[in-house]
DNA sequence: TTACTGTAAACTGTCAACAGTTTACTAAAA
DNA sequence: TTTTAGTAAACTGTTGACAGTTTACAGTAA
C-alpha cells in the first residue's frame, strides 16, 4: 500500500489474494518518503531525477512517478520545467495542517461514536496503552511513531476510507513536523506525560460515547498540540536547513 | 493550476509572474477529467494508456502522469500491472464523500467565522444571489455548477489551503456525482427552489458569525443533499454504464 | 457441453535517447 | 565595481522501443 505513506495495515496471514508485485515506482516512493522524513533531504532541497536515479540504478520514468506520488502526498513541491523539491515547512503551514486534522479527526471520532463500534474503541485503548509505556521510558521517537499511529487508526476505524485517506495525505507531512519536533524537544520543558494525559483525556472522551465531547476534545488536543509546537519552533521551522543543490544519498 | 480539478481561480490581470506553459501531461490531465465528467468514459471503464496517447497524438508518457493525477483526485483507479479505470460510484462512496463534506466545509465555515472576512461573506452571497436566479431560471446544469462553486469558495475563503486542496481532490467526484444527478433528477420532485432554500440557510447560518450554528447548518446542509442523491439514485449509481474495452473518444 | 491447457495478442512497466528550457558561468561594456 | 550579453552545462519534458505480465481465445480432454 504505497498511498498509505508508510504506514503498513494490511494482513494476508491466511489465503487471499496474493500481493502484486511491487514497481519501481512504488519502491522508489517509499525509499525516498523514507530519506526525506528521516532528513536525508533538507527542507527545500532540490530532487533531481536523474541524479536519484542513477543512485538507485533505475531509470528516470520511476524516479518521476515517485516524485509525482510524493507531491501528492504534500511533501514535495513541483515547478514545471524547473524540478522538484522538498517542502519548505514554515509555522503557517503547522497551523493549516493542524486545522485540517481538527476537521478529519474530530469528524472520524464522531463516526466512530454513531457507529458504537467497541472494538475500535478496543483498538485505541491498546494503541494509548503502548503510548503510556512509551511515556514512561521517555522514548520520544516511540512516543510520535505510536502517536501518529493513534490517530491514523481513529481516522481508518471511522469507517470513512475517504477520510483515512486525507488523514494518510498529509501524514507524511505530519512525520516530518514529529521529526523535527523530536530534534528540537529536548531543550524544552514539556514532557511526554502531558502528552500522554492528553491522548488519555481525547480517548476518555470518545469512550464516553458523546459526539460533541469527542469533537470538542479533538479540537482541544489539537490545539495544544499546535501550540506546544509552535512555542518549541519558536517562529521558524526551516532552520536554513535549505540547500541548493541535490545530495542524493545518505 | 491543473491541480484545482478544472475549478479555475487564478486571476492574473495586473503584472505578474508569468503562467508556465502547460505540459503534455497538464493538458491530457484536464482532457480526461473533463471527458470523464462529461461522460464519455462510463463508470468503471477501462483507461489504456496507448489508446488515450494515439488518440492524443502524443507519446504515452505524459498519458500515465495524466492517469497518476486523475488517480489522486479519486476519479481513476489504478490496479499494478492491469491498467487504469474510471471509478465506479456506489452509494457507500456518495455516503463516505459526504461526511468526508462536512468535516471539511464545516471547518471552513468555523474558519471564515473566527477571521471575521466580511469580504468572504459577500463573496459567497454574490455567489448565493447567482444561484436564486438559476433556481428561478429552472437551469439544472448552471445549477450544480453554482453550487459546487459556493461550497469551493467557502474552502477557499477559508484561508486554509490544504483544507481547499482537499475540497478540490474530490469535487471532480462531486461533479460526476451531480452530472449524474442532473440526467436522473427530472424524474424526481425535487425542486430546484428547495436545493436553493437550503443554501440560503447555510449561508445566513454562516453570516450570523455563530460558529457552531454554522458548522450545525453545514451538517444539516449536506445530511439532506446526501439522503436526496440516495433518494434520487435508489440504491444503485452505476446504471450498469460498466464497459470492459476501452472508447477513448467521442 | 464443461473444464482445463496452451498460445497469441494486448497492455503495463521500464529504459535510453533527444529536444527544448532553465540555470550557471564567463566575458565584455558601462 | 556593477550591469549586461552571450555561451555552456544541467535538467526536465517527451518520445519510441523492449521486456515481462496479464488477458482473451482456441483447442483438447473429460
Amino acid at each position: 500500500m504505497t498511498e498509505a505513506g508508510g504506514i503498513e495495515v494490511g494482513d494476508n496471514g491466511s489465503l487471499g489474494p496474493l500481493r502484486r508485485a511491487e514497481t519501481l515506482s512504488d519502491r522508489a516512493t517509499d525509499l525516498l518518503r523514507e530519506r526525506i522524513l528521516a532528513g536525508d533531504f533538507g527542507l527545500g532541497e532540490r530532487l533531481v531525477e536523474a541524479k536519484i536515479a542513477k543512485r538507485l540504478e533505475i531509470s528516470r520514468g520511476p524516479v518521476r512517478e515517485a516524485l509525482r506520488q510524493l507531491r501528492a502526498e504534500g511533501l514535495v513541491r513541483e515547478e514545471p520545467r524547473r524540478g522538484s523539491f522538498v517542502i519548505d515547512l514554515t509555522i503557517e503551514d503547522v497551523r493549516e495542517i493542524y486545522d485540517l486534522r481538527a476537521a478529519i479527526e474530530g469528524r472520524a471520532a464522531r463516526l466512530i461514536i454513531t457507529s458504537k463500534d467497541l472494538a475500535a474503541l478496543d483498538e485505541l485503548r491498546e494503541i494509548l496503552h503502548q503510548l503510556e509505556r512509551a511515556a514512561d521510558e521517555g522514548d520520544r521517537t516511540l512516543f510520535t511513531k505510536l502517536d501518529l499511529a493513534f490517530h491514523e487508526r481513529l481516522c481508518l476505524l471511522s469507517g470513512n476510507g475517504r477520510l483515512h485517506r486525507v488523514f494518510v495525505s498529509y501524514a507524511a507531512v505530519l512525520g516530518l513536523i514529529f521529526r523535527l519536533e523530536v530534534d528540537k524537544i529536548y531543550t524544552s520543558r514539556s514532557s511526554l506525560e502531558d502528552l500522554y494525559g492528553d491522548h488519555e483525556k481525547l480517548f476518555r472522551a470518545i469512550e464516553s460515547l458523546d459526539a460533541r465531547r469527542a469533537e470538542e476534545a479533538c479540537d482541544e488536543h489539537l490545539d495544544r498540540a499546535r501550540e506546544q509546537l509552535i512555542k518549541v519552533f519558536g517562529g521558524s521551522l526551516a532552520k536554513s536547513e535549505r540547500a541548493a543543490d541535490a545530495r542524493p544519498g545518505a
